[in-house]
DNA sequence: ATCCCGAGGG
DNA sequence: CCCTCTGGAT
């Protein structure tokens, strides 16, 4: 139901994050955390201008990569996990990103969002990337009441078909944004606004609907 | 003051 | 479970 109605909704939901292979996706997802995809997408041209592949930045110098990722936050860490991620690739992946979410998340900088992120977007799988928006949208949609991410993802899965988690993760992502944000959502602009047990508007009795997804 | 497509460590 | 890491936008 909820599915549907964002699928009408936003049908050509897409990662917003710019890149051109799965290197250059997974080192934008990992800036992305705690951080809009559009201030990644302003440092990513020069990451990847000067670090076109894992080689080069496997052997990157931690001061000069620093100051590049530097605005988006957590820059420190980041950069140090940019570096480790490309030395794990060629250690033991050969240089290839991994599909598999087991071995994603062995890579420093990559849980499992950012390993379902690459999942969806690059790689044709099945994978449900739960970030900030996806939590609390689900919540306020009454379609889990967990706070950790892992079990909201584990339990939107149980009743979406695999084909549908990366969708329904990229449009949930694009309606907390533009409608249901944190702060103070929208929902006299909601399409799901009869159906969403949160929503601030007034309804007469009984009017919510109460079936998942 | 609060949030943004989190992850790692204790 | 908790805490820390960080800058930018609103």
């Amino acid at each position: 139901m909820v599915a549907e109605r964002l699928a009408v909704e936003y049908p050509e939901a897409v990662c917003e994050l710019d890149h051109t292979n799965a290197f250059e996706l997974l080192a934008a997802t990992i800036l992305s955390a705690q951080c809009t995809d559009a201030r990644v997408n302003m440092v990513t041209p020069a990451l990847f201008a000067r670090y076109p592949d894992p080689q080069t930045l496997a052997g990157a110098d931690p001061s000069e990569l620093e100051e590049i990722v530097r605005s988006t936050g957590f820059f420190q860490t980041k950069a140090k996990n940019l570096i480790g991620m490309a030395q794990a690739l060629l250690e033991r992946y050969d240089g290839e990103v991994p599909t598999e979410l087991d071995d994603l998340v062995t890579l420093p900088g990559v849980g499992r969002k950012t390993g379902n992120v690459l999942r969806t977007v690059v790689f044709d799988l099945p994978g449900l990337p739960v970030d900030t928006h996806v939590g609390r949208l689900s919540r306020r949609l009454g379609l889990t009441q967990q706070d950790d991410p892992v079990k909201v993802e584990h339990e939107l899965e149980s009743f979406l078909p695999p084909a549908a988690w990366g969708p329904f993760s990229l449009r949930t992502i694009l309606h907390g944004r533009r409608v249901c944000d944190a702060k103070k959502p929208r929902c006299a602009d909601c399409v799901l606004e009869d159906v969403c047990p949160s929503s601030s508007l007034p309804r007469r009795r009984g009017a919510a609907n109460t079936t998942k997804a």
